[in-house]
Order: structure tokens, then C-alpha cells, then sequence
DNA sequence: TCTTCTGACACATTTGAATGGA
DNA sequence: ATCCATTCAAATGTGTCAGAAG
């Protein structure tokens, strides 16, 4: 069985066709320094074809609850053209997939009027975030603990959601700063899979959707064979229909910038705003999500899209059918603009323009199909992002208006892994901020992290609010930083 | 009256600690 | 003392459903 065949972003038998169209696009519109280092791509594609091609043939639906609800499919993804040993965060939200607010009538979707202001991002950082390129490409990355919720004022980090409005997932990939090198300028990769897009609902509305998650969710084993509400609907999809066929959506949009992490550095000025290549930005802030205080509020990473400037959008259609993948792509269909409603059915592939110097991982490059990627190692309940995220979420004071840019995010993750001690081993008791600036890092901090200096003051409070916690709630937040701290102590001098 | 949302519920899987044997 | 497999209870993830809310 080839393993890669159920994913939607396909690896061509040549990949080196599509890989120079998608550069030719990229290169003719991208005027930075950094597009001459474009020679391989990075390519990302949606795990778990045959699933989603069942749902959203169906259409499909995501539950939404107070506590916060898990996707079911999860967003797993395979990525591959990352440079091994930079270290990359990688985040997934949730964007609009149109300005449409849906009902169900009887037995089909219809649209009810205009979408309801957008909610303030949210972000699900990877637990595993930062990690080396290498790691990200040794297996398909899950986002299966990522929750879904309505409860705008949740602050465990679920990504909130407006009942009865479509969404769909996107995908960032941000290249972590060197910190002995800040002007080695990394890239922002931005991925959406319409594939993936869902309504968000409080309740299903759809019986098939209901018996599709019965049926493939082990958790919902417990309804198998129980008796639907709609029972005379023949709800079965066999595993060989032709998925691209009622498949209306294909469309992946697609973005590359500059890092925004070391804009902000070499230009202290434009900190967390549009860098000097920016060409245009995708998202913007609006003012209507100043509204009200609670809309308003910064989810702290509720700027990271506007923050990060947009040097090239494009999106890659490939039609459809599987003879058609290995087949190079039209470098014209790269500035199709793609809009929601002129997606068209068929097989996504996602090529992107890659920041990094040094070639991907060679056995990745070229992937052979018929050698299965290894199974991932079980994750421990401990590695939960949600206190990492939680703490990232962490805004100072209430100053809901204060919008922090990604830069600053990553600047946190940064310090976490500072704040842990050079050794990877997490310390119990919080150093005090004079303990940061020790050695090297005290002439690091001014120079690479501007924002850091901020984050300190943030991180006493922080450390008095977690000390005030329960002992539990300590733990897990020192547990959840152990990781940082292993990725980022490799590349400190002299440890 | 209708639509949407909420929380309790039963049932399932997952997780990690405890235990025992090699 | 260490490693490994097994067991078990608690935590967590499901969809359902009745009732509340608007």
C-alpha cells in the first residue's frame, strides 16, 4: 500500500517538475535576496485523504463545545523540503472559508445571512514546536489534540469558532531564529486545506455526518450499530467512491514572507508590522474586532497574521485525477486567485518557496513511495501544549488594544527555553531575571531579542501567578517547557 | 414555534501508575 | 537493581438527548 497516496498533497514521480514552476511563480513576483534560495520546496499535504474526501463530500461538520471539542478527522499533515537542522514552529488555525452564516434546513446546508464578526485568532502551537526541520519531516505532524470551542472566553488555548460559520484549517510554518545569527532572515510558510473545511455546529445536523464519525471514531465506538435518528437516509460512503469527483475543493492557497521574527530585528521600526518585502498582507487587523473589550482581546497571538507580511500568495490547482499529479504544474495557474467559490475538484498539491540554505533532508527530497514512513512515537499527556500555550496566551495587564506580533511569541518560546536552564533540565525554582543574563545570553538578549526585555517583566508576573497556582498547574507548565529547552540548549555555545 | 445551545449521561479509548516476573 | 509486560483505575473523548435560551 503506498502510504502517501492517501494524502491530498501528493508527491509527483518527479518532483523536480513542479518544484521549478512553482519557483518560476514565486521568483517573478519576489524581489527579496532570499528568493535565490528557492531551489527546493517545501511541500506539505493533508494525511488521511480517503477520511476527509468522506466528510467533506458530505460536508462536513465540527462539534463545538464550552470545554472545547477535538476535530474529528484531525489535521495531520506530512511535511517535507525543510531544511533539517532549522529549527521551525509550527502552528495551525482556523481562517473563514467564507463570509457566509449557515443553517440547516430539513436536510441540506443553506446559507442565512452574512458571517458574524471574526473571532480573534486563536493558534495551536505544536506541542513539539520549536523542533529541527528534521524532526518535522521524520513523521506526519498531528494536530489532533488541537480543540475547537465557542467560548470566546476560554483561554487554554482552543481555537474559537463561530457556530454555523465554515472554516478551515491553516497551517503556518515558521523558521525559528538563529540566535547566533539574526540576520540569517528565515521564512513564513502559510498553508490552508479547503480540503479540510467544516462548519462548526453546537450540535450535528446532519445524520450522515453523524454515522461517519461513528463509524471511524474509536471513541464513538460505543454508538456503533445503535439505531440513527434518520434511519431510511443510506448514509454509507463506500471507501470507493470517487472522492475527487464529489470533492468541490481543491483550492490551497498558499503564502511565503520573509521571516517577520528577524524583520523586526534588522528593523526595530517595523516590529511585528509589514517587513520591507511585504507586497501585501492577508490578514489585517479590523477595526469591528475592536468592538468590544472581549472581542477585542488580544489572544496574544491574535495579531500573528497581521504581523506577518505576505511577500507571495498563490495557490496551486491541480486537476483532477492521479495521472494528473505527476504531471508538472502550469506555472500560469500559480496566479490564479483562488476564492472559495471557484475551487475546483481535484488533488491538492502545495509547493512552496523554502528560506533555508541548506537542501532538505536527501532521502526526503524525493521521497520513495513505496517505503512507509515509521510510526510516531506515542505522545505523553504530558507534552500537552496547553500550558505552553496558555502561558504564550498571557498577555500583560489588560491592555486588550496591545497587540502582540508573532515575534514576540517567539521570542517567549525563546526565553521558555532560556528560563530552563542550560543543561535541559527544567529548573524548579524560576531563576530571577538577573539569572538570564549570564554569560552569553546577557549579550545575546539586547542584541537578538529586543522583545525579550518585555517578556521578562511578564515572566515575574507569570512566575507569581503560576507559584500561586496549584502544584499541579506548576508542573505542568515546567514539564511542557522541557522540550524547549532541549532543542534550544543544543544550539548554545559551549554547552 | 423554531432554531440553537448547554450540560448530563453512558460508553468507549487512552494514559500512567502499580505490580509482578525475568 | 533494572527492564519489560500486564493490570487497573482515572482521565479523557465520543455522540445522544432533554431541556433551556433566545
Amino acid at each position: 500500500m503506498n502510504y502517501l497516496a492517501n494524502n491530498y498533497g501528493y508527491y509527483p514521480q518527479d518532483c523536480k517538475e513542479p518544484i521549478f514552476h512553482t519557483q518560476h511563480g514565486l521568483n517573478s513576483r519576489m524581489n527579496s535576496p532570499e528568493a535565490e534560495l528557492t531551489s527546493l520546496p517545501v511541500h506539505v499535504s493533508l494525511q488521511d485523504r480517503e477520511l476527509w474526501d468522506k466528510f467533506s463530500s458530505i460536508g462536513t461538520e465540527m462539534l463545538i463545545t464550552k470545554s472545547g471539542r477535538r476535530m474529528f478527522p484531525s489535521c495531520k499533515v506530512t511535511v517535507t523540503g525543510l531544511n533539517p537542522k532549522v529549527k521551525y514552529v509550527v502552528i495551525m488555525d482556523m481562517v473563514p472559508f467564507d463570509n457566509h452564516k449557515y443553517k440547516w434546513n430539513k436536510d441540506r446546508w443553506e446559507v442565512n445571512g452574512s458571517t458574524d464578526p471574526h473571532l480573534p485568532n486563536r493558534f495551536f502551537i505544536h506541542p513539539d514546536s520549536p523542533a529541527p526541520g528534521e524532526k518535522w519531516m521524520q513523521y506526519p505532524i498531528s494536530f489532533h489534540k488541537l480543540k475547537l470551542t465557542n467560548n470566546t472566553l476560554n483561554s487554554n488555548g482552543l481555537v474559537v469558532l463561530h457556530s454555523m460559520h465554515k472554516y478551515q484549517p491553516r497551517l503556518h510554518i515558521v523558521q525559528s531564529p538563529d540566535p547566533c545569527n539574526p540576520h540569517n532572515s528565515g521564512g513564513y510558510l502559510r498553508f490552508t486545506f479547503p480540503e479540510a473545511a467544516f462548519k462548526a455546529v453546537t450540535a450535528y445536523q446532519n445524520q450522515e455526518i453523524t454515522k461517519l464519525k461513528i463509524d471511524n471514531n474509536p471513541f464513538a465506538k460505543g454508538f456503533l450499530g445503535q439505531p440513527q435518528k434518520d434511519e431510511e437516509v443510506d448514509v454509507t460512503v463506500s471507501s470507493s467512491v470517487d472522492c475527487r469527483r464529489t470533492l468541490n475543493s481543491s483550492e490551497v492557497a498558499s503564502s511565503v514572507t520573509p521571516n517577520p521574527f528577524i524583520s523586526a530585528f534588522i528593523n526595530p521600526s517595523t516590529a511585528g508590522g509589514p517587513s520591507p518585502h511585504q507586497t501585501h498582507t492577508i490578514l489585517s487587523l479590523s477595526n469591528r474586532h475592536l468592538n468590544s473589550p472581549r472581542e477585542a482581546r488580544p489572544s496574544s497571538l491574535h495579531s500573528l497574521c497581521a504581523a506577518l507580511p505576505v511577500a507571495q500568495s498563490f495557490c496551486v490547482q491541480s486537476s483532477t485525477g492521479d495521472t494528473n499529479l505527476s504531471s508538472p504544474l502550469n506555472p500560469q495557474q500559480h496566479h490564479h486567485h483562488c476564492s472559495p467559490a471557484s475551487q475546483t475538484p481535484g488533488r491538492s498539491i502545495i509547493q512552496l518557496q523554502p528560506y533555508f540554505q541548506t537542501p532538505p533532508h536527501p532521502s526526503r527530497q524525493c521521497p520513495d513511495m513505496e517505503l512507509p514512513l515509521p510510526l510516531p512515537p506515542k505522545l505523553s499527556r504530558m507534552q500537552l501544549p496547553e500550558s505552553a500555550l496558555r502561558n504564550l496566551e498571557m498577555t500583560s495587564g489588560s491592555d486588550y488594544a496591545n497587540l502582540r506580533p508573532l515575534t514576540d511569541i517567539l521570542n517567549r518560546i525563546h526565553f521558555r527555553a532560556l528560563a530552563s536552564g542550560p543543561s535541559g533540565k527544567v529548573l524548579q525554582n524560576p531563576p530571577q531575571p538577573e539569572q538570564y543574563l549570564r554569560g552569553s545570553d546577557r549579550e545575546l538578549r539586547p542584541q537578538i531579542y529586543p522583545a525579550v526585555q518585555e517578556y521578562i517583566d511578564q515572566q515575574f508576573t507569570l512566575n507569581s501567578m503560576l507559584s500561586s497556582q496549584t502544584e499541579h498547574r506548576s508542573q505542568m507548565d515546567y514539564v511542557s517547557a522541557r522540550p524547549l529547552t532541549e532543542y534550544y540548549c543544543e544550539q548554545q555555545p559551549g554547552k
